[in-house]
DNA sequence: AATGAATGAGCTTTCATTCAT
DNA sequence: TATGAATGAAAGCTCATTCAT
């Protein structure tokens, strides 16, 4: 999405602001009431604006789930790219510093995930949300791989190909998302991030060493 | 959902089918068009039956969509118990077989997904979902942390806890089964499987010999 | 239109009748607020039936307003064909006869007119409309063409073309239809059959002896 | 509409100029789109300016349309006070003149007699629209009456009478131009011509001597 | 004078639900 | 039981109008 940048009139920036408040009262809404269930009243109200204010911006309610979908993506993607940034070089921390992420409490929280996987849900009857999460997931899964594959050409790890190891961890995350989804009430952050890392440690412990557990 | 029994009059036989044929079409209608764009008209139509069936039988929409999960759910139960009954009597062969059945194409199967994920895209939202499957949920997890339990007590297992793997291969299956949402295209049910038992073969090397992998 | 006919269930006739009503409420309507002001509530509270009953039976308004007009273009039709059913064999006779029809009270009725009136005003932006009216002047123009050219070689008219009569004639009635329109209050029947008569006894003389004019 | 006149501030020109520019916006778009649908953000587009203009200078989407149907009045009125002026001093010539007039490209335009029926569609449930419909049609009627009157009394012609021929000849202008309206493809402008002239030519043959014809 | 963002009333349309048949 | 016509609430969307800039 456009962010705000240095060359757009005030009149742009405002535009701009607007769209964002606008999807943000989309994400909320569709959190608390479902995707099904969420009006572009309720978008319009969540927002404290009046009821025409959605198609004026957006033209279109699909167009808004769109922006909004897009933009949970690229706030996703935001998030990613600066961890891995801030990440050290060595492949094994950087991998371990992306899973961590995808469990820190900004990304797996339970608000957002019902978001997404409001989403998911529509993801075979629509498919341009299939497109715009699949270009996203084929992205981290390459990254992921780079990494794996890294990691174990610097190691002495037999029968482990890097492929299948990217597919373990991407759907892992996935998986605990579900799980924060479905048992809000037994789900543990310490629990969720030990299941990912027992996975690291077993297959890779030369990189993994036991003592760094926390 | 009462399947039809014994003690049945032919009239209760005939209004159990009826409902299941519902509830069918509600499924295909729900993998088709997803779960915000189906209407009754639409199960009616895909049933071949008329506008009003579905209120004669189901009373409500919103029921009609809760005995639509609560079927899928059950559905997938006997088929759970089903594998556990025909597995063998060993923990290691017994978690080998639920795991793999849940990547078996009467399972694993895109349409069936669809319609997964559309009702957890609403768990949040419709809290009467959310208990339907954490409860079944719960079930599975406790049966698969006997079993790991089981494994690990068996064996020579150093820092391994049962509920940890019953975290990891609960959330792996979720996981993959939304890969194979997303990315049809790329999604391989031998990479899948192989994505499980890498898992199984990493941690309980002493029960899963690696020329069993086939 | 399908008019109730033999071979209808009992269901398709009052399906055809409801339609019916609900055309005949449209015309209403459109005689009394303008195709542009009608809306669908007006139509079905002229009706006496709730709301959604006019996208029940027509899918939409656009919908509704074509079958309008091809009702009142059926209607006309079928008042046009009766005329020259009972008129007398001369094609002289014929052609006044069709001339009279054309300002009887029962046609032009200045609520009928608005009518007609308001989807001509469409039938620029309307290429639809357009071929509704086109296809049946153009029907009419050819009877009449032929009427004309066979008083025309039934006398000793020298300088005469049927195109031309038929060219006056039509316009002359359309024209007079607008200023009855237009001018109710100086608008007089009698005056318009005169302006009718005066052209066919000027041109046909041979055929329309003078004391034949009431 | 007051024209841009000789005691107006540079100001009231402007804005006179405005006010036309959006007028003509105006009967551009009713052509194009039909009156219905004539949007106020289509006439501000169509004029190349702001969505609010209209509201500005005219203050009401009605208002705006009452003054374009005026400034179209006015447009033909003075198209036919033009058309006396430079018109021989003889009444068979003067009529001859106006009628010629009507079926002229710059008044016989198909765009142009869209946007007339666009209003005499609206006349009946519009009284406004009547009012300066008829007010117009009054006075022409009222110079074509004297005219014909005139001719009748300076030739030998019995059995005619000067307000039927008005009749026929308003009705037949108007006629004429639905039919251009209508049936684009066929309308000849010479046929509409001969129409015209062979009426008056049948019924005044002492004033239109058959080889003025052209 | 001109802009265009914002409003909110009112439209068409959809659809769960009811009910006479 | 089953049908499908009818209802009416509520949705998305349009657009004349207002108003801060």
């Amino acid at each position: 999405m456009a962010a705000a940048s240095a060359n757009m009139t005030r009149r742009e920036i405002a535009k701009e602001r607007r769209r964002q408040q606008l999807i943000d009262a989309t994400i909320k809404c569709i959190s608390n009431k479902g995707l099904g269930s969420t009006t572009l009243s309720d978008v319009a109200s969540e927002a404290g604006l009046s009821q025409g204010i959605v198609n004026l911006h957006f033209n279109s309610k699909d167009n808004l789930l769109h922006e909004t979908l897009k933009f949970l993506a690229e706030d996703y993607d935001a998030e990613f790219m600066r961890t891995l940034d801030g990440a050290p070089d060595e492949p094994a921390a950087r991998l371990l510093a992306l899973m961590k992420m995808d469990l820190k409490p900004a990304i797996c929280d339970r608000r957002k995930l019902a978001v997404w996987f409001a989403f998911w849900g529509e993801v075979k009857s629509v498919p341009t949300y299939q497109k715009i999460c699949a270009t996203y997931d084929d992205k981290y899964d390459g990254i992921v791989l780079d990494l794996a594959d890294a990691i174990i050409r610097s190691g002495s790890y037999a029968n482990i190909e890097a492929q299948t190891v990217t597919d373990v961890l991407s759907s892992l995350t996935d998986g605990l998302w579900l799980s924060c989804l479905i048992n809000p009430k037994s789900f543990r952050r310490a629990a969720a991030l030990n299941a990912v890392t027992s996975y690291l440690y077993a297959i890779f412990p030369d990189h993994y060493p036991l003592e760094s557990q926390h």
